[in-house]
DNA sequence: CTTGGTATG
DNA sequence: CATAACAAG
């Protein structure tokens, strides 16, 4: 089975730029989706329900923000949204489910890079999402797929140095993904491309950074043992997303 | 000379669009803007101080919003802005300019459409440009020329019924413009088309109301006697603007 | 339906 | 540099 997440930088734009057939082309049973930017109500009906998925939506409250969703090729229950019951996770970024007994979250962690009050919340949300992780159950298959908006390791962004201060590459960010690892989270891409520059899953708008491949690694596709014993190989569609987001689709397929 | 007036509904955005083109072919002698949407700060200098024109901008204090100018071949200078020392014009509606004798008024009546409060203001506005006008020197030549947002008569307008309550065309509106004319302006594009329907000068954006011409007459070019005493012929470039604006330019030429 | 500003990424 | 909400027309 193929499981792809994509930060699709807002799903209606995404649908104007072929959205639809990139999915077609990459065949994915389970799709995790981020940054929707938009509520269910504002599609049409064919992109609210589409044929043939199982979907669900986790938008945020706010219009045009944020925002997670699930498609899948097979019916799925909702395990939960959020880090805990506490956690309105009012900004939809949150939602995991269970199908055919493998436990799949969809995740999108906040953006540090906008002002420090928003690295603030984004290390709020990495504490209260290392807890949640923590108390995952252990036995059965799980897959953490999302946009963490942290590259882990040198290996994860072209310009290493130019960002050692920039969120999203700080050492104790470095160091929080790095404690999802030891936890027993097996990042999916890097064991199958192996200790080599990149593959990025992002480029900035600005520039010609795609063009240069001057990216950053921070869309990961994370199987605990169970998932892992049944990984096969990771895909990063580096010119699927390049009309449709800034953000590339990664795949994985697990036996 | 050529005299244009032209609601170019954001500079920027027309000048992407063929604002200069549409220039080049009208050849305007003096050209009136309004809803520039722009501070000259905003502008490339290339437009800010275009070659072979002198160029006087009115914008509003808002940014983005409304705004006047006069760009003219000859020199001119500035005859003064606002309808009296005590309003500020800090919309940027009215700016007036004597150039080879000829006193020249570029006016941005408030739109009265998109709420009531905003009615108001156009209505306060009127009665204030009407003491402007009745104040202005009888001796020389003069031209008014600008968007009214008022359609005169059904003649000025395609669906006169539907609109009879609708801002722009209400009855005292109507009056208010009736009674510039009998105050001794000159309507110069009625006067040349004669007792025709239109032609028109806005289009909404909305539908195909351009294409069906389904528009408003509400761009005019009002000439006190000793204007019309040199008036030639009046233009509505509907073609010109298609490409750049929902108004077309309106032009006089005069002896 | 379009412009342009703003917030956010 | 791009998405989307918004205010205004």
């Amino acid at each position: 089975m193929r499981i792809t997440t994509w930060n699709v930088n807002g799903l209606r734009a995404a649908i104007r730029k072929g959205f639809a057939d990139q999915i077609a082309e990459i065949q994915p049973d389970l799709l995790l989706l981020q940054e929707i930017r938009v509520t269910p109500d504002q599609l049409d009906e064919e992109w609210r329900s589409p044929d043939g998925w199982h979907v669900h939506w986790h938008p945020a409250q706010r219009k045009g923000y944020s925002g997670t969703a699930v498609w899948s090729r097979l019916p799925f229950e909702i395990v939960g949204t959020g880090t805990s019951e506490a956690d309105p996770d009012d900004e939809g970024r949150l939602i995991s489910v269970l199908c055919e007994g493998l436990n799949v979250s969809s995740v999108y962690l906040p953006s540090g890079s906008s002002k420090p009050e928003r690295q603030i919340v984004k290390e709020a949300w990495m504490n209260r999402f290392r807890s949640w992780v923590t108390g995952l159950p252990t036995t059965g298959p799980a897959i953490l797929g999302g946009d963490l908006n942290i590259a882990h390791t040198e290996k994860d962004i072209f310009y290493a140095k130019a960002n050692e201060k920039s969120s999203g590459f700080l050492p104790h960010e470095r160091e929080w993904f790095g404690d999802l690892l030891k936890a027993g989270w097996h990042d999916t891409a890097r064991h199958h491309f192996g200790d080599v520059q990149g593959p990025y899953s992002w480029w900035s708008n600005r520039g010609r950074a795609r063009e240069l491949d001057r990216g950053w690694r921070i869309d990961y596709l994370l199987a605990n043992a169970a998932a892992h014993s049944r990984f096969r190989s990771a895909t990063i569609h580096r010119e699927a997303g390049i009309t449709v987001s800034d953000h590339a689709p990664v795949s994985i397929d697990l036996d």
